[in-house]
DNA sequence: TTAAACTTTCAAAAGTTATTGAAAGTTTAG
DNA sequence: CTAAACTTTCAATAACTTTTGAAAGTTTAA
């Protein structure tokens, strides 16, 4: 296989499998691009890379900035501004995992805590109040560990969070 | 609050976090609604409670149950058949790791095997090489430690797991 | 200050995904 | 076997999301 066959795959591929998340298929494209070129990229080379409009990869970029998992790079003499994806493909998972915990978790968290502080003396209310309490509890659970994982640092994936399981 | 305000809030809040995940919105809201029935529901219930086409319900109903997190009830003396909820949240979220790492991590893992064992010797191509396989053996952890989680009894969430993770 | 170089915005168009509902298919009871 | 009760399918359409590209905005160098 050539090296540009290959790097096509893998951007596509991982274009195709951003769309089962809730990600856009440009926006992982971009990011898969960036991953794997060494040197920081400008719009204009995005554009021409994956053949997409200039609105569009400013919108992808700005949102992959905002995510943690792309950063911004100056180049000496050169106006343009450069991109380039986080490498340590364990900081991408962990910043990932922070700002899903914090856009995604924390409202669920919120709404159980309402509709459990509310609650409900009707008929047919114990029942409610049971799952909702045990959903509200394994929410916290799954928060309290995601803290746990984030403050520890970069290597502790591999190390002894990996020795827990691989002993086990 | 009332119980049915209640109710509606929670099966609206889970249809809306659910499009955030790659979730179509009915899809999550009949989850919702059978996780706080506590009797099982005809195609039918579900039609008028959510107000949405049979047809919708059929489709979201074998998704979910093809999950593995909505089960059958057959009640006697009725020929409808009723669905209801997994109500054992750690088994819920269990079954959507393993269905999870079947259908996006699996081909993922595919696809940079394949990019891996086509060793690239072009110019430019150790970078893209070396990328690869990080991607890959953080991809291979991953799969490693979730089998762990998978085959391990119902209760090891908040047993092990969870001491693991607050001790620290 | 000006003009060139660049970035951002946003309304319209294209593309994608979800939903409907009627028709076809299946199962069951008698 | 037949009709009623139910489930499934699928083409049309509605709803939603992404993308484009031109216009507006901003920054920089001279």
């Amino acid at each position: 296989m050539e090296l540009q066959e290959a790097q096509e795959k893998f951007i596509s591929t991982w274009g195709a499998f951003g769309t089962q998340w809730g990600i856009n298929r440009t926006m992982a494209q971009i990011h898969a691009l960036l991953l794997i070129s060494e040197e920081a990229l400008s719009a204009e080379d995005i554009m021409k890379k994956l053949n997409v409009s200039r609105g569009n990869v400013n919108m992808n970029v700005r949102d992959l900035l905002s995510w943690g998992i792309v950063h911004k790079v100056l180049k000496f003499g050169e106006r343009k501004e450069f991109f380039t994806a986080e490498k340590d493909i364990y900081k991408t998972a962990i910043q990932i995992m922070k700002e899903r915990r914090k856009r995604e978790l924390g409202p669920v968290l919120e709404l159980l805590e309402g509709l459990r502080s509310s609650d409900i003396n009707e008929q047919g209310g114990d029942y409610f109040n049971k799952v909702v309490g045990e959903i509200h509890t394994f929410g916290e659970s799954t928060n309290k560990m995601l803290d746990k994982m984030i403050k520890a640092d970069e290597h502790w994936f591999t190390g002894s969070l990996m020795k827990f399981f691989v002993k086990k």
